[in-house]
DNA sequence: CCTTGACCTCAAGTTAGGTTGAGGAATTAC
DNA sequence: GTAATTCCTCAACCTAACTTGAGGTCAAGG
């Protein structure tokens, strides 16, 4: 039985593909793909030429990558939520919905401090905080101060990046 | 009269700071200040010996740059938004108030994708779908559609980054 | 004065997240 | 069976957003 037809096969009965079809089903490109491995995202199995044979539950996988890097996390931070899924088997409902609470927590956060960094802005604007004209009076001590107004008292404890 | 004196009055009067007072008040470093002056997000006057003299209302300038970063906005998107403003003389309320808009807009929209996209992850593991045990019932022609179901739709146009 | 700390410039290094290209092997298509 | 794809590895390159360091100047206190 010729390759091509064994991969055939095997890609109906075993739900196995190629990083090209993976990178077709995710729009992701090939590159990043091969990248995301690097990163200890996936863990493709190699057929017997060497090649990448992906299974279909990682188009999930890289699915939840793209999710989750357009909310912002990071490869290091999605490689961790990742890290409780299983290896070797198709994760179960239940291993999603594990991960998928955690995800929903942080993503409830940056909402929340999204929608508290607009109030603030809206704050400023309101009192002419940013135009310099009041908060010099509501905010004499100003120059004195080791930690002045400002983003800093909404950004919490994030200084010195 | 001494430059220390001169500093001084200057101060009080013009409200003009160093770069190391600059940094104390908004909480960046001093290579971060100089490093956003080199990409346009301000233009320091220079005293005699060449020490860069900041404007009081470049503190607002540049916790206006900390909060936009912190919500995901790059440079660019900052120096197109603060070229709004006047150079010259301090902003007006009117000024801050115009770039805020925009400002709150933008903001507003990616709350709403951030909410979007947890709402779809509540669904899909609402629905099973992460874990794979029902889509293939609900999409059996998953394997032959050239854009399949996934992120995508969610993400928009947002292929091939 | 003169020392010490804050500044200056400019070049190079750093991390994240990938892309690009060279040189070669494996599949697929005719 | 052979030509065109696709895939492989590995090294180098890329952008964003800064930091670090070298070598030298400026300014504020005693």
């Amino acid at each position: 039985m010729p390759e091509s037809v064994a991969a055939s096969v095997a890609a109906l009965a075993n739900q196995v593909m190629s990083i090209g079809d993976l990178a077709e089903r995710t729009g992701l490109s090939v590159s990043a793909i091969r990248f995301y491995e690097t990163k200890g995202l996936v863990t493709p199995a190699r057929n017997a030429g060497g090649q990448r044979r992906y299974l279909r539950s990682d188009i999930r996988r890289l699915s939840f990558v793209l999710v989750a890097q357009q909310l912002g996390f990071s490869i290091e931070d999605i490689r961790a939520a990742l890290a409780s899924l299983p290896q070797g088997r198709t994760p179960t409902q239940k291993d999603w919905e594990k991960i998928s609470r955690t995800f929903h927590n942080q993503l409830e956060d940056r909402i929340q401090r999204m929608t508290r960094l607009r109030d603030y802005l809206d704050g400023c604007i309101g009192c002419g905080c940013l135009s310099l004209k009041k908060c010099q009076l509501v905010n004499p001590a100003d120059g004195l101060k080791k930690f002045g107004p400002g983003p800093r008292s909404v950004l919490g404890d994030r200084l010195r990046r």
